[in-house]
DNA sequence: CGCGAGCTTGACGTTGTTCAACTAGAGTGG
DNA sequence: CCACTCTAGTTGAACAACGTCAAGCTCGCG
């Protein structure tokens, strides 16, 4: 489960900005209260159905969340990358986590007690505000997930993953794939199978270009056509 | 799009319990700003893409929130009943709506300005929390909602929407149905007629019983089974 | 060199949608 | 009071999308 490192919140270059809003006290507060956690590839940060304690800001890497089915694939619905947290609406609600977090690449982050935060919260009107906007975001992403998966089609749906990954993890048209073909395939809601299809047929099309792990972008407007209509 | 009705949010029996956190000033203040309207069934109480400007509280009736899909099924994801609110996560993102409140029954709702209620949340750090509770809730469901879209074939998910019915919106095993084969086939994400089918197959299996739109729920047990295992 | 994990491909089967036709009941006008 | 229409519900047959299964491939690593 990683080995501990030591930072510091006030110089931290991969703070989340919702820390912006604390003051110097507060932020010494939860600097001094952190724990800063590296994780290898593929180690689970929390799990789905356990107690949530803490939360989970990523400094650097790269983090998928995903829920899991029994006797079925997994359904990544996020991938979170540094000066983002995790967000844990069970907190809240049953003190549960309702998904889980895996390390895809090589990642650190720091671990914030959650009875901490509840009570900056209630110091701190904008950083309340600040967290419930970040939530909101979440539910909104949620939405617009629900609907890409029960409206849109294969082709439609790995458009969609692709064009965030280009747009929001990788933050570029061509980029060298970190996750692996089953995860693209969870992050659109098929089978690795389907997916490796659907890469291929981009490619034969010449919408992409795919060598090994490297994919690049070559007909922008037609994936974005794909998503919106396929 | 409704008439006016005189309310009063102290005598006010179906209150949503967030604003029992409120002092009688607060309560004074939301009172005196609330607009109390009526619906006839079908019904748009808001659109989704639209300016959210106000907090919806049901105070009598159904509601169903939806996703909307150019050419393709809308997505029910809740049906409100009173004494709960219409969670705008929007609000607090890019104030438009994510989603479209329509009502099925005859509906009563109390719109509040959604400023006196950030304003208030501001000043009551208790009706915050209450509010970050509410909204952590909703964000729960739609992990199990897009869990059940995902995983399970349309007899668990029917069964998953007989089982809502029962549990949350009739409050009983026995009930007649309010909402239309269209919109239980929204409710569990499938066509229409794919819908009347499983439902026919529940009905010859002796799961449930149907005549029109009065349903029972005759196996429990074995509707909780499709609803994990199918 | 050989092993194993991840990737790729093809053949096949299942699930659930689509389309079209038919039915029943409620509302309307002659 | 009876056609007429309109909508919601129902059913069957054909079809498409996608998953499953099984086999083979590739490449890095011991």
């Amino acid at each position: 489960m990683g080995k501990l490192l030591k930072t510091n919140c006030f110089a931290c270059r991969s703070r989340s900005d919702i820390f912006n809003t604390l003051n110097d006290d507060q932020l010494q507060r939860i600097d001094c209260e952190k724990v800063s956690i590296y994780y290898k590839p593929g180690e689970v940060i929390f799990k789905q159905g356990t107690p949530c304690h803490s939360l989970v800001c990523i400094t650097s890497g790269l983090v998928k969340s995903y829920i899991e089915h029994e006797n079925s694939n997994d359904l990544i619905f996020s991938l979170t990358r540094p000066s983002n947290y995790l967000l844990m609406p069970g907190a809240f609600v049953d003190q549960r986590h309702h998904y889980s977090a895996v390390a895809v690449e090589e990642t650190t982050a720091c671990l914030f007690n959650i009875d901490i935060i509840v009570e900056l919260m209630k110091a701190n009107v904008s950083f309340a505000s600040e967290f419930l906007r970040k939530a909101s975001l979440q539910t909104v992403n949620l939405f617009h997930k629900i609907s890409g998966l029960t409206q849109k089609h294969i082709y439609g749906r790995m458009a969609d993953t692709i064009l965030y990954l280009a747009s929001s993890v990788y933050n570029n048209k061509a980029f060298e794939l970190t996750i692996s073909r089953q995860e693209l395939a969870d992050l659109s809601g098929m089978t690795k199978e389907s997916a490796i299809r659907v890469l291929k047929k981009f490619k034969d099309e010449e919408i992409i270009s795919l060598n090994g792990n490297y994919l690049e972008i070559l007909n922008q407007s037609m994936l974005e056509s794909i998503n919106k209509n396929g």
